[in-house]
DNA sequence: AAGATGCCGGGCAATTTGCCTGACATAAAG
DNA sequence: CTTTATGTCAGGCAAATTGCCCGGCATCTT
C-alpha cells in the first residue's frame, strides 16, 4: 500500500487556492494537509505540517515566493517545492531551481500536469512544464544569456520590488533588512546589469521580458 | 420560487475556472453553465448558452478581457459582465465599465465577495469590491485628464530625454542649460504628474503611450 | 499697466548614490 | 580539514542628487 502525498498549498488568492485544492482532490493518492496565503504563514505551516510536497506561487504580497522557497529549504535542505505560477518566462524559472525549488510549472498548463508533477517532485525528480521546456529550449538557441541570471536571488528578490516601484524604505521592511542593505543591493544590481540609471534598467528588464508581468500587476 | 443565475465563466487557466465553479456551486440558485478559455470561444459561448451573468478575468491572450465586454455588449447590450481579475487598478476598472462591465471584483477579495457580486450584478446594480473602492476613491483626488497633458513644452521636452534615459549632465548641454535647470523641471515633472520616482514615470508615461519606440523593440 | 504663466537657475538641507570596508555563514575546492 | 569563494548584511563617508524654497526675466493676457 502506497502512503498518501501530503501537499502544502501557497498562493494569496484563496479562490485560486481552492482550485488547487479541487484538482488535487480528485486524485487518490494525493491529499492537502495545509494552505497558506502568505510567506510567513507558510513557514509557520511548514513547520506545523511538515509536508512531502509544497505548492508555491511566485507573486505573493511582501516577500515573493521565490525567497520562501530559500527559507523553506533552509530550514529544510530536503524540503520539495514545486513553483505554480503564470509567468512563463525563463528567468524565473531558472531564479527558481537557484533557490532550491525542484518544479515549475506554468498555470495554463493542462490540470493534470501540476497533478504528474506532484508525483515526479514527490520522488526526487525534476517537474518542468512544456511550455517552459520551450522556452529554456529556445533561449538557449538563441544564445540570449541575460545578464539578469547573474543575479543572485536575493538580488533578483530585491530587483523585482524595485520595478515594482516599491520605496528602497518598503523593501527593507517587506524583508526586514536595513535600508543601507537595500541600496547596496540596489547598487550591486546596476552594477551587475552595467546600468546607470533606474530608467535604463527598467528598460533593460522589459527587453528581458521581466517587466511586461509586472506592469500588468503593479499598481501604478 | 426564484429562477437560478446561470453563469458563464472565462478565465484562460483552467486551474482558476475550476476554482470559480467550486465556489459558486457551494451556493444555490446560482449555476455555471458554461466556460470558456478565450475571448473566441467565450464570444461563442456567451451566444449559444445566453447567460444571466458572464465573468471575465481581464488577462488573457490575445485580446483581452475588456475587448471581449465591448464585444458582448455589442451584441447584447443587456449583458451583465462581472470582471474577476487579479489587477487593483483603477484605470482598469475604469476601463471595465466603460467597455460595459456591471462590476469589478479582485481575487484577493474573500470568496463569498464573488458570490454576492454575482447576485448584485443579476439584479441589475453595479458591484465593486471594498479594494477597488478605496483606490479609485483616492484616485479622484488628482483625476480626469492625462495629467501630461498639464506640462509646460519645455517640460515635455526635457521629459523626452528623461525617458531616453539621458542624463541631468547629458540634457543640460544638450539644451545649454544649468543642470540645476534640468533638475528642477526633472522634479516639477515629477510632481505634476504624481509620481514618486523615475520608475514610476516610466510606466505613467508607457500607460501613456509615450515610451511605445521602446516597448516595440523590446521583443516580450 | 498689471497679473498670470512659463522659463531659468541659485541656495540649502536632507536624502541618496557610489564605492569602500568588514563580519558572518555557507559552499566548494584543495 | 583548512582554504577560498560566494552570498548576505550593513556601517562609513564623500559626492551627488532631490525636494522645496526663492527671485529674476520674458512673454502673453486682460
Amino acid at each position: 500500500m502506497r502512503s498518501t502525498i501530503r501537499v502544502l498549498l501557497v498562493d494569496d488568492h484563496a479562490v485560486v487556492r481552492e482550485g488547487y485544492r479541487r484538482l488535487i482532490e480528485k486524485h487518490d493518492g494525493i491529499e492537502v494537509v495545509a494552505e497558506a496565503a502568505d510567506a510567513a504563514s507558510a513557514y509557520a505551516a511548514f513547520k506545523a505540517s511538515n509536508p512531502d510536497v509544497v505548492i508555491v506561487d511566485i507573486s505573493m504580497p511582501g516577500r515573493g515566493g521565490i525567497d520562501l522557497v530559500r527559507q523553506i529549504r533552509q530550514l529544510d535542505p530536503h524540503a520539495r517545492i514545486l513553483m505554480f505560477t503564470m509567468h512563463a518566462d525563463a528567468t524565473y524559472a531558472q531564479q527558481t531551481f537557484r533557490a532550491g525549488a525542484r518544479g515549475y510549472i506554468t498555470k495554463s498548463s493542462p490540470p493534470d500536469v501540476l497533478v504528474s508533477a506532484i508525483r515526479t517532485v514527490y520522488v526526487g525528480k525534476t517537474a518542468l512544464c512544456d511550455e517552459i521546456n520551450r522556452i529554456i529550449a529556445a533561449s538557449r538557441l538563441m544564445d540570449d544569456i541575460s545578464p539578469i541570471d547573474a543575479l543572485t536571488p536575493r538580488e533578483f528578490e530585491i530587483l523585482r520590488m524595485i520595478l515594482d516601484a516599491k520605496s528602497t524604505d518598503e523593501i527593507a521592511s517587506a524583508f526586514n533588512l536595513s535600508p543601507k542593505t537595500i541600496a547596496n543591493h540596489h547598487y550591486a544590481i546596476k552594477s551587475k546589469l552595467g546600468v546607470q540609471s533606474d530608467i535604463e534598467l527598467v528598460y533593460l528588464c522589459m527587453k528581458q521580458g521581466l517587466v511586461a508581468s509586472i506592469l500588468a500587476s503593479a499598481s501604478i
